[in-house]
This record gives C-alpha cells, sequence and structure tokens, in this order.
DNA sequence: GTCTATACGCGGATAGAC
DNA sequence: GTCTATCCGCGTATAGAC
C-alpha cells in the first residue's frame, strides 16, 4: 500500500475509538491489535501517534473529564453550583463507566482533570471556606460522585430469586429485583447523598463563618 | 516429583498469597506463573484448586469484604452503627486498595458481601426506615465508602510545585503539598463527609417518620 | 515520517503423563 | 494433585517499504 496522502491516523480518531471499545466492551477489550484493527490499521501504527498504550488510555481518561461541565462555579452560589457539577460530573462519567478506575489515580498531569480541580476548589475558596475545608470538601464529593459511577448498586445484585431465598440473607428477598429498578435505585441513591451532602455543607459553611470551627 | 501425601496447595493459601501480591504490586502484577511461584508451584497446579483466574480473584475479593465487621448493627442505635461500620469499612478497602474495582461490581453471589448488604439493610428496615429509603442509604453509603478507598486525593496530584506554577490553575499553587498531607487530607474529607451525611439523614428520618415523606 | 512485516517474551488456559 | 509441554493472543520493539 503506498503512502497516503492523508494520515490515516490522528491522536484524536485513537482516543475516539478507545473509549468507544472501552465503553461498549469494557477496558479488558482493549489491545492494540483490537484498536487497531477497528481503525482499518496494524497495532504497530499506534505507536508513531502515543509511546505506549498507558498513554492512549490516559488520553481518554482526560477526555472523559473535559466533557464536564464547570461553567457553573462563578455564575451561581456555591451551594447550588456544587449540586449542579456533581449531576454533571456523574452523568459523565455514567457514560464511560469501564474508564472510571483509570480517573481514581487523580489528576496527575492530566490538564482537563487540572481545570477541574483548580475550579471546584477556586469557587469555594472564593466563597469563604478555608483553604482546608475547601480541599476536603473538593475530596469528599469527588468520592462521593466516583463510587455512584464506579459500579451500579442495582446491578451488583443478579436477577434470580433463588439466589436470595433460603433464609441465608433474611432480608435480601427481594435483592433480586433491584436490577429491574436500576436507575431508580441508581439515580436516587445518589440524589438522596447529594442532597444531604450539600445541605449539610450548607449548616457548616454557618458554624464556620460564625467562627465555631475556624 | 511424586504426588505428595499432603496437598502443597490449598484454596485458602492460594488466596493468601493472591491478596498478598495484589496489595504490594498491584492488581496487574498477579499472573497465575508469579502466584504459583510464589507458592513454589507451576501455574497449572492453581486450576485443580480453582477453575479459572477470575475465581481466584473473586475469593480474594470476598476475603477482604469477610473481614469487614457488622456487629455493630443491632445493639447500637442506627446513626451510631452506620458511622461505625463506614469506618470499618473504610479501613478493611483501605488496606487493600488494589482490590476495590474489583468489589465494585456487588455482591454478586458472595457469601461475605451478601451478609453484609444483609445486615445493613436489615437493620436500616428494623431501625423504621421505608425499604425504598433503607435501599437508598446502603447505596448512598456504599458509594462514599468505595469513593473513599478506590484512590487516595491527595495522592492525585504530582509532588513538584513546577507542575502547578505558571499560572494555568491559579487556585492550585500550593497542590504540590497534598502528597505530604495525605492522612490529614483523606481522612478528614472522610470524616467530613460520613458525618454530614449521617447528620442529614438523622434529620430526614424524622421528616420521614413524621409522615412528610414517606 | 507514516505504515507494514515480523519477532520476542509473557499472559491464561488445556491435555496428558505420573 | 502436580508436573511437562503446548496453544493462542497480548503489548512492545525494530527494520524497512514508500
Amino acid at each position: 500500500m503506498p503512502r497516503p496522502s492523508q494520515p490515516l491516523l490522528s491522536r484524536q480518531r485513537i482516543v475516539d475509538v478507545a473509549l468507544h471499545i472501552i465503553d461498549s466492551e469494557g477496558l479488558a477489550a482493549l489491545s492494540t491489535r483490537r484498536l487497531a484493527a477497528e481503525l482499518h490499521v496494524r497495532a504497530p501504527s499506534l505507536y508513531n501517534h502515543f509511546a505506549t498504550k498507558e498513554e492512549i488510555l490516559d488520553a481518554a481518561a482526560d477526555a472523559v473529564i473535559s466533557t464536564v461541565d464547570i461553567s457553573m462555579f462563578g455564575p451561581h452560589e456555591w451551594p447550588d453550583a456544587l449540586r449542579e457539577w456533581a449531576r454533571g460530573y456523574r452523568a459523565a462519567l455514567a457514560q464511560h463507566p469501564h474508564i472510571v478506575p483509570l480517573l481514581a489515580g487523580g489528576p496527575a498531569l492530566r490538564p482537563a482533570a487540572l481545570r477541574l480541580a483548580d475550579a471546584v476548589y477556586g469557587a469555594l475558596v472564593d466563597a469563604g471556606w478555608p483553604r482546608g475545608y475547601a480541599t476536603r470538601i473538593g475530596a469528599t464529593m469527588r468520592y462521593f460522585v466516583f463510587g455512584s459511577t464506579l459500579g451500579s448498586f442495582a446491578l451488583g445484585f443478579v436477577d434470580d430469586p433463588a439466589v436470595y431465598a433460603g433464609g441465608q440473607y433474611p432480608h435480601l428477598t427481594d435483592a433480586h429485583r433491584l436490577r429491574q429498578h436500576r436507575e431508580q435505585v441508581d439515580e436516587g441513591a445518589f440524589e438522596l447523598g447529594l442532597r444531604t451532602l450539600v445541605d449539610g455543607l450548607v449548616r457548616l459553611f454557618d458554624e464556620v463563618a460564625a467562627g465555631a470551627l475556624s
């Protein structure tokens, strides 16, 4: 085959297709050969654009983070902004659940992740939170969002009544029905926790502002 | 080598050594050959005790869950029990952070995970929570504990001031110091979130009991 | 400077001897 | 119940075509 006048590959295309494979078949399904095949190319060609497979995964991870809206920080009051941001964050990760364990490593050197961390921390500090609190609040929100997207609670149970019958687990007799109400359960749990958390932070802010805990 | 009168391997020993490898070198370091070598055995011997490597990982995952104390449900009031359980849950997972992504799949058919789910859900229902709330509260707590152990917030940033200087991330100028305060940051964030969550649930319980939201 | 062809070492897993 | 031998697919590296 002659050298194509237009490159067949680009970092963008490689990342897009890699994310597609990960989303539809999981992290384990992404091999360089499989990725190359999807791009109608041989595996070694990928190494002209990325030094390692890990670099490809890193770029895919940051591409997901870059879709998280952070524009509500500034315009909105911090409790509203925090809620809105958390919902969007969760929605973005929920579209790519298989890549969440990779994102768990933190921002490290990835630009979009650093922009996100900067926006959240900055908004809290600008709103009057002491720096130590702003850090811990950012971490807490991150814990909650990541936990809620790492795996579905409802899908953690199997759809077979027999498994939970037999009296071994006396309170789980209806657990096999969780899968059928997946969205209600998972989103409901996230909303319950999110409202509880942010409401509690609003109360804590008043205490801190009053000097009781600063 | 003659067939030994005493088996060289057992499910217990295999699981113990597998966990040790995962804890010290990560999930990726666990190969059947590596595991077998540590047990002074060849890789195929493992298949006399487990059908697949996945089964070994499953057993290791449940072994971790089996160390989580659930004895506080019953004796204690539900808010105290919930806090105490969450702290122990987090501590248990924090000892084996590399296996958390595997546990994220939920209880499925693993006995210890099902006992845990049964205990938490049962305690909440017995305390008077409507079933729908009990489910969502269990899920919310799980989200939070898993998120807090999936990855350290503090270790998500690098220890190099130059990375966060340059004005690109104006609020992260001290982010390189997070690593040095890892425990304060991570545990502080967990405690902040845990107290906020459970305090909020106590308030919600009163509303629900009053019939406002049932 | 982008892609192809090819090779290496290691991964999980199986078959069959003892 | 453990061994040896073996299979296939993986990520990676290099040489060379164009």
